[in-house]
DNA sequence: TACGAGCTTTTTTTT
DNA sequence: AAAGCTCGTA
C-alpha cells in the first residue's frame, strides 16, 4: 500500500480546485490531437464537469489527460486523486495510460471499481464501525442459498417468496439506500408478503452480520452509512480526495451517487482541527452517455446524469460527439436506432473515416445454423488476415452461447466466452474457495457448512443440526460449537471427523499471512478432497481435480505478482471480479459476451445474433417500464462496439428450456435503413415452408430491407432433402483414431459429402479442411466432427 | 447416511 | 437441455 498517508496530505500549490489553473500550464503534449472540445474538457477547472461521451468518442482519452494534467501542472498530488470505474479492467487500463503519460509520478492514485474502493474503506474503518476487517463478500449464488435456508425455516416458501425474488427485493432495497427499519417505515405491513418479505430481509442481515459477511450490495451502502455516521471519518476521506472522476456515470445508482455526494461535500475547521482553513468539496468529473445506460435493472438512474447540472452547483457540460472508431454505416445504423428513443438529449455521432463495408445481415433457419454462419464468417474474415482476437460475438442470454460453442469447437475457431459460467461457479471451485474462506473467516458459517461433509465425513443433516443447537443453546458460533464437539452427544466416528476438520481449518487460519496458495494446497490435500476425486471412478472427477488444481495455480499466480497478498487479499480481489476482467488481449481467441458485458470494449468485427422478439427486447424486459428503451439502448451498445464489420444474425427457430419455438425478427432491426444492410442467406438451411411460416409472423411493416432478404432467399436455394433441426449435436464423438488425407471423401451429419482439401494441426486439435459438395467449404475439428470417412 | 431414479423448474442482463 | 429437488431403497 503507498497511500496511506492521511494526517499530512500536501498540497502543491496553494490554491484549491475551482480557483483557476495553478501555476505551470498543461503541457501541449497532452492537449496535442485532441479535438476541440475534447480539450476543452481536459482543460476545464471548476467544481463539476459533465462529459457527455457519445460511443468511441474518445472519453478514456479525456479521462486520462485530464488526471495527467492535474499531475502535471502541480495542481494535485497522486493522493488526492480518486478515479471511479464500474470494472477492473477500465481500472487497469486507466492507470496504465496515466502512467504512460507521466510515469512513476501517478504512483498512490486510487483508480478502483466503487465496489473495490468501498471495501478498502470498510476494511480500513471495520473497527470504528463494529466489523471485523477479515469480513468476506457472498456472491449471488451466496446470498441465494442463505435466503433458500431462511425461507424454508420460516416456512415462507408457501407464501410464494422465492430465494431470487428475495434477493432481488433486498437488493433493490439497499441500492435505494434503505435498510430494514427505514423500509419498515414505509411499507404497509397489512400486506402479510410484505410483512414476511419484512421479517426474511432481517433474518438475513443478521446471519449477515453473524457470519461478519457483506453483499456486493452492502459493500456500497455501508460505506455510505458509515461516512455519515462518523463525521470525523468523512472528513478525512473529504479532505484527501480532491479530484474524483466517474467513468459510465449513467449506471450510478441511488447508493453509488449518494456515495459521491458524500465524498464532495466541503470540510470545516470544525470537523478537522488540524486544518488551516475550509476546504472546498472536491471538485468532480464524471463522463457518460444516457444512450449507453443498461443497468436500470440493479438500480442504475438515468436521472443521475439528466440532472447532473441541477445537482452539482457551477457544473458545465461538454459534448463528446466526434466518433474516432466505427465507420459511418455503423454509426448511421446505430444513430438511426437510438433515434426511436424518445426523451433524450439529440445527440448525432460522427466520423471522417468513410462508409467502410456495409452491414451483414443474416437469417438462420436455427439457432444452430446461426451459429454456422458465424463460424463461416470468423473463418472468412480470419483468412482474410483477421485476427481472432479482434472478433467478438454477442447475445443478449448467456444460454445462448450452447449453440454458438458447438459449432466453434466443431470449426476449430479458437473462443473464449467472457463471463457466463464462470470458472469459480463450479462446485469443485466454489468448495475449494469455502476452505479458504472457512479459513480466512472463521465466523462464516454458510462456507462452513458447504465444506462440513465435502468430502463426504458422515456428517449429515441431522449432525449440523445437532452442531447449530449447540451454537444457538450457547451463544457460539458454528466452528465453535464444532470445536467442542464432546459436550454433544454423537457417535464417535463422527465426532472425531468434526474436531480433525476443525483442528485442521483452526492450524490453517493462525497463519492468515501465508502464503494463500500453500494454504490452499495444504487444505485440498489434508481434508482429503483431492485424495477422494483422484480415487473417483467418474470421470467428470478426473477434469475436477484438474480444476482444483488450476485454482492453486491461480493462486499462487496471485501471491507472485501481489507479493505479501494475504489471504483477505485474494479472497477479496476474486469476489470483485467483473467479467470484462477476464479478457485477455493476447489470447488469440474470438471472444463470446452478453451485450452487457461488450459495454466499453470494441472489437474490428462484431457478430450481434439472436436479434428477435421475446430475445431483444426480452420478454422479461419488455414488461418493465422503460424496458423497450433499455433493450433499444442494449443493442445500441452492441452496434457500436464495432470498428469496421458488423454482422446482424437472427434465427427462425429458437430452443429455449429444450423446446423449439418459431422466432420473428426484432422490431429494432426495422430501425435500421434498408440500404445499410446486406442481407445474406442460410446456404443450405432455409425451407420454403418454414420461411414462409416466419414471413408470416413478420409484423406487417414490410420495409425493403427484410422483404429482399427473405422472399428471394428461398427460391435462390437449392431444394435439398428435408433437413432435421440442427440442434441435436450433442453426442459425444471420438473420431481421434481417424486418419484423413486430402482427396479423401467424407460425408458429414449436416454439410453431406465432400473431399478433403487439407489437414493441419496434430493431435486432438487436427483440422480438416473439407470442400462439400453442397455447403461450400468449411473448416473441422476431425476429433469431434460429425463425419464418416467414405471409402476413397 | 448415501445414492439414484424420476420428477419439476428454469424465466435476463451483473458488481 | 440441464440443474435441482424429492423420495424410496440399500
Amino acid at each position: 500500500m503507498d497511500d496511506e498517508s492521511f494526517g499530512d496530505v500536501q498540497r502543491p500549490t496553494p490554491l484549491g480546485p475551482g480557483s483557476g489553473r495553478a501555476g505551470d500550464a498543461i503541457p501541449e503534449q497532452l492537449l496535442a490531437g485532441l479535438n476541440q472540445p475534447q480539450r476543452e474538457a481536459v482543460e476545464h477547472r471548476g467544481p463539476a464537469l459533465l462529459i457527455v461521451a457519445g460511443a468511441g468518442s474518445g472519453k478514456t482519452r479525456v479521462l486520462t489527460h485530464r488526471i495527467a494534467g492535474l499531475l502535471a501542472t502541480r495542481e494535485a498530488w497522486p493522493s488526492q486523486i480518486l478515479a471511479i470505474t464500474f470494472t477492473n479492467k477500465a481500472a487497469a487500463e486507466m492507470r496504465e495510460r496515466v502512467e504512460q503519460l507521466v510515469g512513476e509520478e501517478s504512483r498512490g492514485m486510487w483508480i478502483r471499481t466503487f465496489h473495490s474502493a468501498c471495501v478498502r474503506i470498510l476494511r480500513r474503518e471495520a473497527e470504528e464501525f463494529g466489523f471485523k476487517d477479515s469480513f468476506t463478500i457472498y456472491d449471488s449464488g451466496d446470498v441465494r442459498a442463505l435466503l433458500k435456508r431462511l425461507i424454508k425455516e420460516r416456512g415462507a416458501d408457501i407464501q410464494g417468496l422465492t430465494p431470487g425474488s428475495v434477493a432481488a427485493r433486498i437488493s433493490n432495497a439497499k441500492n435505494e439506500l434503505h435498510d430494514v427499519d427505514s423500509w419498515a417505515r414505509t411499507a404497509s405491513l397489512e400486506n402479510p408478503l410484505d410483512a414476511a418479505f419484512l421479517e426474511l430481509w432481517r433474518d438475513y442481515d443478521r446471519e449477515l452480520r453473524r457470519a461478519n459477511a457483506f453483499d456486493f450490495d452492502d459493500l456500497i451502502s455501508q460505506t455510505v452509512f458509515l461516512l455519515r455516521a462518523f463525521p470525523r471519518v468523512a472528513a478525512q476521506y473529504r479532505k484527501r480526495f480532491r479530484h474524483i472522476l466517474v467513468d459510465e456515470y449513467q449506471d450510478t445508482n441511488a447508493a453509488q451517487y449518494a456515495l459521491i455526494r458524500e465524498l464532495t461535500q466541503p470540510v470545516t475547521r470544525a470537523e478537522l482541527p488540524d486544518l488551516r482553513a475550509d476546504l472546498p468539496g472536491a471538485s468532480l468529473t464524471v463522463v457518460g452517455d444516457s444512450d449507453q445506460s443498461i443497468y436500470a435493472f440493479r438500480g442504475a438512474d438515468i436521472r443521475n446524469i439528466t440532472d447532473f447540472e441541477r445537482d452539482f452547483h457551477g457544473a458545465r457540460t461538454i459534448l463528446l460527439e466526434q466518433n474516432y472508431r466505427s465507420t459511418q454505416n455503423i454509426l448511421s445504423a446505430a444513430n438511426a436506432v437510438i433515434g426511436n428513443n424518445f426523451d433524450r438529449r439529440a445527440k448525432n455521432l460522427w466520423t471522417d473515416s468513410g462508409d467502410g463495408a456495409k452491414i451483414i445481415g443474416f437469417t438462420g433457419y436455427s439457432g444452430h445454423d446461426e451459429a454456422q454462419f458465424v463460424a463461416d464468417e470468423i473463418v472468412e474474415l480470419t483468412s482474410a488476415g483477421m485476427s481472432y482476437s479482434d472478433i467478438a460475438v454477442f447475445y443478449r442470454t448467456n444460454a445462448q452461447t450452447r449453440a454458438l460453442e458447438e459449432v466453434l469447437i466443431r470449426t476449430a475457431v479458437p473462443y473464449k466466452v467472457i463471463g457466463g459460467t464462470k470458472f469459480y461457479e463450479r462446485a469443485e471451485i466454489k468448495d475449494a474457495m469455502a476452505y479458504l474462506i472457512t479459513v480466512a473467516n472463521p465466523d462464516d458459517a454458510l462456507s462452513l457448512r458447504r465444506i462440513m461433509n465435502v468430502p463426504k465425513r458422515g456428517i449429515g443433516p441431522a449432525t449440523e443440526a445437532a452442531l447449530q443447537a449447540h451454537a444457538d443453546q450457547h451463544q457460539i458460533t458454528l466452528r465453535d460449537a464444532m470445536r467442542r464437539v464432546d459436550e454433544i452427544a454423537l457417535g464417535p466416528k463422527v465426532a472425531a471427523a468434526i474436531k480433525d476438520l476443525a483442528a485442521l481449518l483452526d492450524e490453517l487460519s493462525a497463519r492468515p499471512e501465508a502464503d494463500p496458495g500453500e494454504i490452499l494446497r495444504e487444505l485440498m490435500s489434508r481434508s482429503g478432497y483431492t485424495d477422494q476425486l483422484r480415487r473417483s471412478p467418474d470421470p467428470q472427477d478426473a477434469a475436477r481435480l484438474e480444476n482444483v488444481e488450476e485454482l492453486v495455480a491461480v493462486t499462487r499466480e496471485y501471491r507472485r505478482q501481489n507479493p505479501g497478498g494475504n489471504l483477505i487479499d485474494f479472497l477479496t480481489e476474486t469476489s470483485l471480479v467483473a467479467a470484462a476482467d477476464e479478457l485477455d488481449d493476447s489470447g488469440g481467441q474470438v471472444s463470446l459476451m452478453t451485450l452487457h458485458t461488450a459495454k466499453g470494449l470494441e472489437f474490428d468485427a462484431v457478430f450481434i445474433t439472436g436479434i428477435e422478439e421475446e430475445l431483444m427486447p426480452h420478454r422479461m424486459a419488455a414488461m418493465e417500464p422503460g424496458g423497450e428503451a433499455e433493450e433499444r439502448r442494449l443493442f445500441y451498445v452492441g452496434i457500436t462496439r464495432a470498428r469496421q464489420r458488423l454482422h446482424l444474425s437472427l434465427a427462425m427457430t429458437r430452443a429455449q428450456f429444450g423446446q423449439v419455438n418459431p422466432a420473428a425478427p426484432s422490431r429494432y432491426l426495422e430501425e435500421i435503413p434498408a440500404e445499410l444492410i446486406d442481407w445474406r442467406t442460410p446456404p443450405t438451411t432455409m425451407r420454403a415452408t418454414s420461411s414462409q411460416r416466419a414471413v408470416g409472423r413478420w409484423r406487417d411493416l414490410p420495409r425493403e430491407s427484410f422483404v429482399t432478404g427473405y422472399r428471394d432467399a428461398p427460391k435462390a436455394l437449392p431444394k435439398g432433402p428435408k433437413r432435421e433441426f440442427a440442434n441435436t449435436i450433442t453426442e459425444v464423438r471420438d473420431n481421434s483414431g481417424m486418419v484423413l488425407e486430402p482427396g479423401d471423401r467424407i460425408r458429414h451429419k449436416d454439410f453431406g459429402e465432400g473431399r478433403v482439401q487439407a489437414v493441419t494441426g496434430v493431435d486432438k486439435k487436427r483440422v480438416a479442411e473439407v470442400l462439400f459438395d453442397g455447403a461450400g467449404r468449411k473448416r473441422l475439428l476431425i476429433k469431434i466432427a460429425p463425419i464418416e470417412k467414405l471409402s476413397p
